[in-house]
DNA sequence: GTTAATTATATGTATGTACATCTATCTACT
DNA sequence: AGTAGATAGATGTACATACATATAATTAAC
């Protein structure tokens, strides 16, 4: 039955059919990995709707920030989620789907400068919308708790310094 | 510095390089998104070293589960953390490097069966031994943090029931 | 018992990541 | 001014994901 299947997965344990975890931090580390990937699959079914990638979305978004003024290739890298995304690729995809356009800046010829067109404007318009409700409905945690689930994920990377 | 360069990417904000989230939740998604590239990058610093990628440890580490006993591609699959891996090319990849051995099932001839080799169970030793040192001393939160972190990644999956 | 449907895996294509290298341009230095 | 080094972006390769399709073997239906 469909709902035994979905109540399968929430917990990790069942999602990757393991419980051999060394103690709660290596459960946890893998549960952020599971996690990261549930969300990158519900947002890739709404996306599909509209024809493009998380990752498409997310550039689109980061170009959003700037509109209409335009934001050079290295901009947009240093805002990316995952920090060795392949910018200039993602770019070719979205021109060809006209949803940007890309140009030399005029200023310094080394850089590419990018900006939405009104169909990328659009479109991202929708998407933002789409994704928006899906989180609003499907996310089962409210501000209270995402707050605390902020601060632990920040913690777990802050000894880094 | 090294250190300020550190500080910057804790923070959210700084590692993305925007503040502009819609509420709690919203940033809970993007955090868990980055926290997750962030620990596959730190596993790979360690895994290069080992000439494996952090799938292809995955795999060795699903492989030891049963080992000595053979594991069909389709067991493995449904342990993967990313539920759409291809795992038979991952385990092409491992088989050229002669770290786990394949061939037909004779029970069900469909089936490919899988084991480690000596030479991989030795690797994903070291591996794990690399592995386990960087999550104890590198991953800032104790055993109760985890569990609260655990428990707040299953509660923001949970609406699917 | 033969055929249809299902299942397990492999493979092809599009997309993306990680990283090295190349080219064009800019900046700094002499 | 002329050159070395730095920077921005494009591009090539290896690996991985997402998904469609192909192939072989098993199971189910008749």
């Amino acid at each position: 039955m469909h709902v035994c299947t979905y109540i399968c997965v929430v917990k990790l344990e069942q999602a990757i059919q393991s419980n051999k975890f060394k103690d709660e931090v290596h459960k946890s580390a893998l549960n952020i990995l599971y996690t990261a990937w549930w969300l990158k699959t519900q947002s890739a079914i709404i996306l599909k709707q509209f024809g493009i990638t998380h990752e498409q979305f997310n550039v689109l978004r980061i170009l959003k920030g700037k509109h209409p003024d335009d934001m050079c290739v290295r901009d947009i890298a240093g805002r990316m989620i995952e920090k060795n995304s392949n910018v200039p690729r993602i770019i070719d995809r979205l021109e060809l789907k006209k949803l940007v356009e890309r140009k030399q800046s005029q200023i310094d010829k080394r850089e590419t400068v990018i900006h939405l067109t009104p169909l990328g404007v659009n479109l991202l318009e929708k998407c933002s919308e789409a994704i928006d409700t899906h989180r609003a409905t499907e996310f089962a945690i409210n501000n209270e708790e995402a707050m605390q689930l902020n601060a632990l994920l920040e913690k777990i990377r802050s000894k880094e310094v």
